[in-house]
DNA sequence: AAAGCCGCTTGATAAAAATCAATTACTGGC
DNA sequence: GCCAGTAATTGATTTTTATCAAGCGGCTTT
């Protein structure tokens, strides 16, 4: 792979300070790859071989114990999964699978560590970019800890509304079932907690989402920017 | 302040590749200070203008919003505090105050910014640093959606008892109130899932804890070195 | 178009966890 | 050693959430 084949790799965060050669030698041993849909990629418990950046497509990670499974998050482009199992040379935390056909590239662990050791540049992106993360899961921890299940929903929701421009309705990025495991319920009670907002000006129309009232919302929301705000 | 005076602090992970000068000149302007227990050193929301090193004693991590109240966890030494907030310039997620009577060394965070740019091996210890957190983090998260507040505790008893040797009993090393908020619980419930651990052999004495069948609780704890396992 | 599947919803019920209230057990300070 | 304040436990009850079961509706496949 050249890497002028994907520009907006290039413009990653991650990748945008690392010196040419560097960049230039990650991209040739890389390979951009195309996967169909509910495809398992990682499983939790392998090594990590491989550190991937999502493309195209939408890739879920998620983790199981003891029969149960709980969606940890869901990652669109252009994004980057799992760079903390990948820099400790160590075993994946979260599984991931497709969630629709996804464009995939596939860096070489060896090789990102490499980069790492010799891109004094690139290895400081990579603090930024895992300082990120760890706020996230943070933030993600502080949700599922300090709010109960209609709380978490009415965030999320307000969140979705704000990210996609205010205007009154918003669209759930993915599966009703998707999104009540990220928020740590069963797609009932994620049901419920729909029927419970709905005096708050919350009305539901397939993956459309309504908010008539949006000041009674936020009162029962109380949303915390130390929750809420992806990037504070 | 002069290095020579925490040779303990040299020896952290994190700045045991430091260079000699970037370690000597964040030492001259880091001071040691000694606080009484329960004393708020951070409220989440303000700047993060310390990287804190607790050196003695138990510093307690926790969040606040809507009145609710949680222990995210417990610092002790020598371990490092927010440092994603500091690398980032943000604010803290957390806050945080001292369990006990504590010494803690606080390095201006402008400083170890300073340190981060000019020291290359500095700037790659903080990536491992950070990489362990964000997996930590990510464990807990994985423990709180995909166990019982049961299982949960069943877990963190078999962790406490192979970290002090796995002699057949152990001591909890904080209150169970604040045990039991880190499991994500109420004290009450705490005491309710101690009495539903009694037929698995647990047997609790004030902070002393005996497992008397050790087989049995495994099997009812099932646990996951995918969660358990801090050095995984 | 029919069949079958999957996602979602609803209702009934059960289980888990929180809350409220009261009592008991510790602990530190004097 | 006693007192006061806090932590821990227990019981009763409520709230929250999960589970089980059934039905609806859209979508794909043949």
């Amino acid at each position: 792979m050249r890497s002028s084949d994907l520009p907006e790799v290039r413009d990653l965060a991650l990748f945008e300070s690392m010196n040419a050669d560097s960049f230039e030698s990650l991209m040739r041993v890389a390979y951009l790859q195309t996967f169909p849909a509910q495809l398992e990629l990682i499983v939790e418990g392998d090594p990590a071989d491989f550190l991937y950046i999502v493309i195209e497509g939408a890739v879920e990670l998620y983790a199981k114990s003891n029969g149960r499974e709980a969606t940890m998050s869901v990652v669109r482009p252009v994004g980057t999964l799992i760079l903390a199992a990948v820099l400790k040379d160590a075993v994946y935390l979260m599984s991931a699978r497709t969630r629709e056909k996804s464009k995939i590239l596939l860096i070489p662990s060896e090789d990102v560590r490499t980069a790492f050791r010799e891109d004094s540049d690139f290895a400081r992106a990579i603090v930024v970019e895992l300082a990120n993360s760890y706020r996230a899961v943070v933030k993600e921890h502080k949700d599922l800890k300090l709010r109960s299940a209609v709380e978490r929903l009415a965030n999320r929701l307000l969140r979705f509304h704000e990210n996609q421009g205010g205007n009154g309705s918003l669209e759930l990025p993915d599966d009703k079932r998707i999104l009540a495991s990220q928020l740590g319920m069963t797609p009932e009670n994620l049901s419920r907690a729909f029927n419970t907002l709905k005096p708050y000006g919350v009305d539901v129309d397939g993956a459309t989402v309504h908010l008539n009232d949006l000041s009674s919302l936020r009162t029962l929301a109380k949303p915390n920017p130390l929750i809420d705000n992806p990037t504070t």
